[in-house]
RNA sequence: GGGCGGUUACCCAAGUGGCCAAAGGGGACUGACUGUAAAUCAGUUGGCAAAAGCCUUCGGAGGUUCGAAUCCUUCACCGCCCA
């Protein structure tokens, strides 16, 4: 149960007691606990947070047990509402379709492609009657979902309700039925989803109901707050090695742990280490940070291409040199700075080229230009604040 | 179905005829300081333009006016209250 944040000591135990039993049932019954998580198709690019539940179900796959990549394809016609305060877009069956290809496939980086089963929900959830669905829903109560503090929110500020955003938890719910689920894994923002609801209909429907694994959210770039492709926090899995390296290092210090606990394949006794030396002050911080960059980067692309990675950084930003590969531009005659800039793709507009001279962020080799209208002096590596570089030629 | 209120830039939000490309905050970006951290400080944050200036933007469409985010008509969407 390491790594889980049920937020309540009493729950947690009562979950731990129950897996352990559930282990000794299936081992009597001779046969492996499944376990499953499910992933919401909304966007087609995974990043660090998704990977969470994905190494806990992988681990579950180390120890032999039944793991399914259960793919959200209904229930993202909806969009879940928990773990945001907003109402959530609806998305198209072709969109839903064609982020859930490659989902799975991104999901490959971790899970054994061999081992892991993928389901879509819409297997069973389209079949559902009206009537079976009414049958679901009497397991619930208006005032429960009211009361949960995403819809609380929203109904206190006088924002919009919708009634089909309730159905979220039925279906999920039904979800882990249908899958007859010893283990469900989600985030903590899944708790309800999880604990209330599909236990709850599962007992139902004649289920032992699930047992709930519940990790942490992995915070974005800002530290702060949950990683997601909407909130432009995140660390896509899909970045260049050195891209993803840069990104953990610009993370907060302060969310450090959480990555180590989270996103690395650390230890415990590893990490708490590193902790204790950070705290005596025996490990200067951005070596630590380093640390993870580098396991973090390891664990999708490899050690050697880890370590190139974390050398490009040192190069670009500790020895303030300019990146080995580079996007190039090819100079065409006549232009001059502003063209150049917003031609090569390192600003959106020549008015934003005009600030960034005005603001001396713009370098062609490392010297400060500071004439917008000026014919382009000549080729070079052209930079645009810290991180745009591109090779003018 | 009725009454009232609302829809402003990436987000929140002020603005109720000219001084509005539109206050303030958040976010983002640039610079300084650093460890591409945090914190802090300074600045920028619609487009085109060397600049003067011009163009587009305040839910959509029409209209009034020398002039509209602001007034009128209408449509759409949302909230609240009543039924």
């Amino acid at each position: 149960m390491q790594g889980t944040e049920y937020g309540d000591e009493e729950l947690k135990q009562a979950m731990a007691d129950e897996l352990r039993q559930r282990l000794i049932e299936a081992e009597k019954e001779g046969r492996q606990l499944k376990v499953y998580c499910g992933f919401d198709p909304r966007t087609s690019d995974l990043h660090l947070g998704h990977t969470v539940p994905m190494r806990k179900l992988g681990q579950f796959q180390e120890l032999g047990h039944e793991v399914t990549f259960l793919v959200g394809s209904f229930t993202s016609l909806i969009g879940d509402p928990s773990d945001q305060d907003i109402l959530r877009p609806r998305l198209t069956q072709e969109q839903v379709e064609q982020n859930a290809q490659t989902y799975a496939e991104q999901a490959y980086r971790i899970l054994d492609r061999t081992k892991t089963r993928i389901r879509f929900n819409s297997e069973w959830l389209s079949e559902l009657t009206f009537e079976e669905l009414i049958g679901l829903a009497s397991n619930f109560t208006i005032q429960q979902f009211v009361t949960r503090e995403n819809f609380r929110k929203r109904w206190d500020n006088g924002d919009p309700l919708y009634l089909h955003e309730t159905f979220y938890s039925i279906m999920q719910g039904f979800d882990a039925h249908a899958l007859k689920a010893d283990v469900q894994v989600g985030g903590t923002d899944q708790l309800f989803n999880i604990v209330t609801a599909a236990r709850k209909i599962m007992s139902s429907l004649g289920d032992k109901p699930n047992i709930a694994i519940i990790l942490g959210i992995l915070p974005g770039t800002d530290g702060e707050i949950k990683m997601s492709k909407s909130l432009g926090n995140h660390i896509p899995l899909l970045s260049t090695p050195e891209d993803m390296y840069g990104k953990i290092m610009s993370v907060p210090d302060k969310a450090m742990g959480r990555f180590m606990r989270m996103v690395t394949r650390w230890p415990p006794a590893q990490v708490a280490k590193m902790e204790a030396d950070l705290e005596a002050g025996a490990l200067h911080p951005r070596d630590a940070k380093m640390a993870i960059a580098r396991e973090i980067v390891s664990v999708f692309h490899g050690p050697e291409v880890a370590l190139a990675a974390e050398e490009a950084f040192k190069k670009v930003f500790q020895q303030k040199d300019v990146p080995d590969d580079m996007p190039e531009y090819l100079l065409r005659p006549g232009q001059n700075v502003l063209d150049v800039l917003a031609a090569a793709g390192l600003v959106t507009s020549k008015s934003e080229a005009r600030r960034m001279i005005e603001q001396n962020g713009v370098r062609l080799d490392g010297k400060v230009l500071s004439d917008a209208g000026a014919n382009f002096p000549h080729t070079g590596v052209l930079q645009v604040g810290k991180r745009r570089f591109v090779r003018v030629k």
